[in-house]
RNA sequence: GCCGCGGUGGUGGAAUGGCAGACACGCAGGUUUCAAAAACCUGUGAACGCAAGUUCAUGAGAGUUCGACUCUCUCCCGCGGCACCA
């Protein structure tokens, strides 16, 4: 008997569909289209190892159920070839970046086509190319003709380890995302791409993108998108305005002093009033010095300085107010500069502490009574109360007042008048109504809280303004207390675990519990408006709303919508790139480089050692050149773009990667695009599927392409979770990597394939566990004796099970659910492998359904049996419904939902015929009497629940 | 601190309101063999029991329900992202 042998049935096919393009995506092709992407690879000096392949294999199943449904697939392949660790790498072998490349690039290849997956090799593309890289400086172009691309000077992120600015997207907690050392702050001149004009459309059409949530959520965090409003703050005897952005502007009565970042650029307008001027200036050199992660790291101290000499004017009540510049204002948030309101922000609590600033109160909190919550239509009565916290510092208990007719829980409580003294009335009440004399250490806690309750005894709602005081008890006298309150309350000590919202009745309870845990911070949660004038008793929204209105009104402010998302930053000083198409001229200025004139060919030979400056400034060659404007002596841009503007266009050159004259073909972009299924790993989802999106939306902008309403490029994406080896991912450096070049040489690529794919959900990260291998490996040698051993005989044949699994391997297919797919396939052959009969058109629909997965095995079966070309070019089996039926339905017969028992019956089975079974039934009929059961629930086909009690 | 994902046998995982542990790995016993490997068969969540069976069990605790891995609430643990964002 013949033995599955995979090293002979593997390379044999792999060859074949080669030779027969059959990958080769058709461009005339009028079936539909599917457009199936793998994030294209970095090719580094590493290979690929297993965790890499998970993707690729199963972007492959997709591909090919695809073709097997008729559907024109293209599914192209190619290298993300120019980036910084070709040139490490090349720096220390004395090599050369592109040599380094290309040998990587040969590796990657002829481990791609061992994966054994349908990649249209055709329209490979490399974005190192000039061919390719052509087409990304013309993208530059088009974004600098049309204001989307621009030179500024700013504090950009920079990498002494790279020597290299970044983006901000490349800055993961104040480090380099690719070496890890610390990211400091340069002043340069930079290109900038425009990503912030299309903040608003990159946040709201990601509402209709079939994307994983998670990655959804994470650019929606990145863009930050905030609605607030923008407060000017006149500079008293200055016609100079400060200019802040809030959230808050709620608490703006409550604002008591503004502040500027150390960059701002008031500050140097400022200069000659700014008594101060020296201190200040000590102060802005000192935090320019720190790094990001220094003035992140030094949160617990924040530090600052008074601007002597000058005053703000607060908007809103004309009150004037001090002027801070302080490091924990963030130059790149906002405005730069931020209204402090040290009650209700913790950072201006904490500041204001420090440098002694008024802190005003002008929100406070509110509560619903839920057990007695107020009537509507009844008389509302505000009140002022005050309650007593006391704690015995000898036995950690708390005072407390159990009512007999209520039967509730309350601390000493009583009502107060305005002119009387909290403290005072807090002691008073705890006398009366305990007797308790010797209180010490008194502490008013927080704000009065709003509260709004049912009072029943007299019929109305009351609006209550509790102050909270907490004392401790200073020894154990006690006074006689009256009779009423004898008879009215028990007095007890309660332990610290019983100060909890159940045990006490009061609404506030919560808050007070936090004030006594945590006394010193400010109130930042929404609530009530005081000491605001005429917007006292409004709620934080209404008063966010009614304030900015009057702001407007006044010609001081106005609603504003925040994003986080900063402008792209596509300047490299490095060699490994596409140079920016740039000529500065000394008559003209900035003058693009003709489009003629493209590409700007990187020079091959240079010393490509990084030392500050972008490498390209030593080429003699490639700098000095000709304005084109005006035909004098000019020079070039000698930085290179950023690799992720490469890779922010190149699914659009899949469509048409040998064109010479365009980006691609208008008719084949309208043809492919957008990308149908888009798969590769959760760690681009921010940085290159951000940028790929707004390239995308800007090229749509433009009109440069047209494939999307919205321009967007990806319509289904799907994050193939990471594999780890011993809890961690999987990296050269660590020295985890599991090749798959062993596994394959021993168990052959469809076994690998399968193994991927079995390993876990395939959205979910995965431990790898080498010896599921095993499992697969079984089960394709199960496989090929069936097709080996069996008879397959040319009669029509009716099975169930075999329906059943078309179906369900299809929806499994279709719902990215690889691993129940092959389960299900597995519980099929297990199945089968009673039988040694089968019809030829099973044998061939199961052929089919094991393609996806196991093309190897899956053609040679095909080819054995007789059939001519290529398993991929049937078309994928249907299941019969009515077949795929079940004929009989098992029932869990439950008593009180525990199941006893299960009994088949029809599935269309009456709930009295179920009864009557289990009646007939020997053993359940003596477990069950169903004239016992109070109640009978029937889930048809499911559960028959017998309820007793 | 905020947001997201996850927690089920010895292991990877299945079941998204109705028989918990499909499928696979591993392990144990058996068949075969001079022997071993491979293959095949049987068993395999835990506890008690000769057995029939009973009880317990999906991170912990409560709740909703005739019935909860699944829904709700509170909490614990692990992983990931963001973070002085005003």
């Amino acid at each position: 008997m013949e033995k599955y042998d995979p090293k002979e049935i593997e390379p044999k096919w792999q060859k074949v569909w080669e030779e027969t393009k059959l990958y080769e995506a058709k461009d005339e092709d009028p079936q539909p289209k599917f457009y199936c992407l793998d994030m294209f690879p970095y090719p580094s000096g590493e290979g690929l190892h297993v965790g890499h392949w998970r993707g690729f294999v199963l972007s492959d199943v997709l591909a090919r159920f695809n073709m097997l449904l008729g559907k024109n697939v293209l599914h192209p392949m190619g290298w993300d070839a120019f980036g910084l660790p070709a040139e490490n790498a090349a720096i220390k072998r004395k090599s050369h970046p592109k040599i380094f490349t290309d040998n990587a690039i040969a590796t990657f290849k002829k481990q791609l086509h061992q994966i054994g997956v349908m990649f249209d090799w055709s329209r490979e593309i490399n974005t190192s190319d000039p061919n390719y890289y052509k087409w990304t400086q013309w993208l530059f172009l088009k974004l600098y003709e049309n204001d989307l691309a621009y030179r500024k000077e700013a504090p950009v992120n920079w990498c002494p380890n790279c020597q290299t600015v970044l983006a901000n997207e490349q800055v993961v907690s104040g480090e380099c995302e690719r070496c890890g050392s610390k990211v400091i702050k340069k002043n340069l001149t930079q290109w900038f791409f425009k990503i912030t004009n299309f903040a608003e459309d990159l946040l709201k059409d990601l509402n209709n993108l079939d994307w994983p949530e998670r990655t959804k959520t994470l650019q929606r965090n990145w863009i930050g998108k905030s609605e607030g409003t923008n407060i000017e703050f006149r500079i008293q005897n200055s016609e100079l305005k400060i200019n802040v952005f809030t959230t808050r502007a709620d608490t703006l009565f409550g604002c008591t002093y503004v502040v500027l970042s150390p960059e701002h650029p008031l500050l140097n307008n400022l200069k000659s009033q700014i008594l101060n001027l020296k201190i200040v200036e000590d102060y802005i050199e000192n935090a320019k010095k720190k790094s990001d992660l220094e003035r992140t790291e030094l949160q617990k101290e924040k530090t600052g300085v008074k601007l002597e000499g000058i005053k703000a004017i607060n908007p809103i009540n004309n009150e004037e107010i001090d002027i801070y510049v302080a490091d924990y204002v963030l130059a790149t948030y906002g405005t730069g500069a931020v209204m402090a309101v040290p009650a209700h922000d913790e950072r201006d609590f904490e500041f204001a502490k420090k440098y002694n600033i008024p802190i005003k109160e002008v929100i406070i909190p509110e509560r619903i009574d839920k057990r007695n919550p107020p009537v509507a239509g009844k008389e509302k009565i505000e009140r002022k109360n005050v309650q007593a916290i006391v704690k015995d510092p000898k036995t950690g208990k708390f005072l407390c007042l159990h009512s007999k007719k209520h039967n509730w829980n309350t601390f000493p409580m009583g009502g107060i008048n305005d002119s009387e003294n909290i403290i005072v009335a807090a002691k008073r009440e705890v006398t009366e109504e305990t007797g308790y004399t010797n209180l010490i250490n008194e502490k008013l806690l927080g704000s009065p809280v709003r509260a709004e309750y049912f009072a029943k005894h007299k019929n109305q709602n009351r609006v209550s303004f509790t102050s909270l005081v907490y004392f401790e008890l200073g020894g154990n006298e006690q006074i006689e207390i009256s009779v009423e309150e004898k008879e009215a309350n028990d007095i007890l000590w309660i332990e610290p675990k019983d100060m909890n919202v159940d045990f006490m009745v009061h609404a506030e309870m919560d808050i007070w519990l936090d004030w006594l845990n945590n006394p010193k911070h400010a109130y930042t949660d929404y609530g009530i408006l005081i000491n605001s004038n005429k917007f006292d008793g409004l709620n934080s929204k209404e008063a966010q709303q009614k304030i900015t209105e009057k702001l407007k009104e006044i010609g001081a402010g106005d609603f504003t919508t925040n994003y986080k998302l900063r402008d792209w930053l596509i300047s490299r000083q490095r060699y490994w790139g596409a140079p920016i198409p740039i000529i500065y001229c000394p008559k003209c200025g900035i003058v693009p480089v003709p489009e003629k004139d493209l590409p700007v060919l990187l020079p091959e030979n240079i010393e490509f050692k990084p030392h500050g400056e972008s490498p390209l400034k030593q080429s003699e060659k490639f700098l000095n050149t000709t304005c084109p404007k005006c035909g004098e002596k000019a020079t070039r841009e000698t930085d290179t773009m950023d690799t992720f503007v490469d890779s922010s266009w190149y699914y659009i050159r899949y469509t048409d990667s040998q064109n010479k004259n365009n980006m691609a073909d208008e008719s084949k972009i309208k043809k492919w695009l957008p990308v149908d299924l888009y798969v590769g790993g959760i760690e681009h989802a921010i940085l290159h599927l951000l940028y790929a999106r707004f390239i995308s939306k800007a090229l749509h902008q433009l009109k440069l392409v047209n494939f999307s309403p919205n321009g967007e490029p990806f319509t289904k994406l799907f994050n193939i979770g990471m594999i780890y080896l011993h809890g961690s991912k999987m990296s050269k450096s660590k020295g985890n990597i599991v090749s798959p070049d062993e596994l394959i040489e021993k168990y052959g690529t469809d076994a690998l394939r399968g193994y991927e794919l079995f390993i876990g959900p395939a959205d979910q990260d995965s431990e790898w566990q080498v010896s599921g291998i095993t499992g697969i490996y079984r089960f394709l040698e199960k496989v090929w004796d069936f097709y080996t051993n069996n008879k397959i005989i040319d009669q029509p044949q009716e099975d169930q099970m075999i329906e059943k699994t078309i179906k369900k391997v299809t929806e499994e297919i279709q719902e990215f659910r690889p691993n129940t797919a092959l389960s299900n396939l597995m519980e099929l052959f297990n199945y089968l492998r009673k039988t040694d009969i089968i019809s030829k058109d099973y044998a061939e629909k199961i052929n089919i359904l094991l393609a996806p997965f196991f093309p190897h095995l899956a053609e040679e079966i095909w080819q054995k049996n007789g059939n001519a070309g290529s398993i991929f070019n049937s078309s994928w089996p249907k299941h019969d419904e009515t077949l795929a039926k079940d004929q009989k339905v098992v029932v869990a017969v439950q008593l009180d939902g525990k199941t006893k028992g299960v009994i088949e019956v029809n599935p269309t089975a009456s709930q009295e015929e179920v009864v009557n079974e289990i009646n007939k039934n020997e053993k359940l009929s003596k477990l069950v009497d169903p004239s016992k059961a109070r109640k009978i629930i029937y889930i048809a086909g499911r559960a028959l629940n017998f309820v007793l009690k």
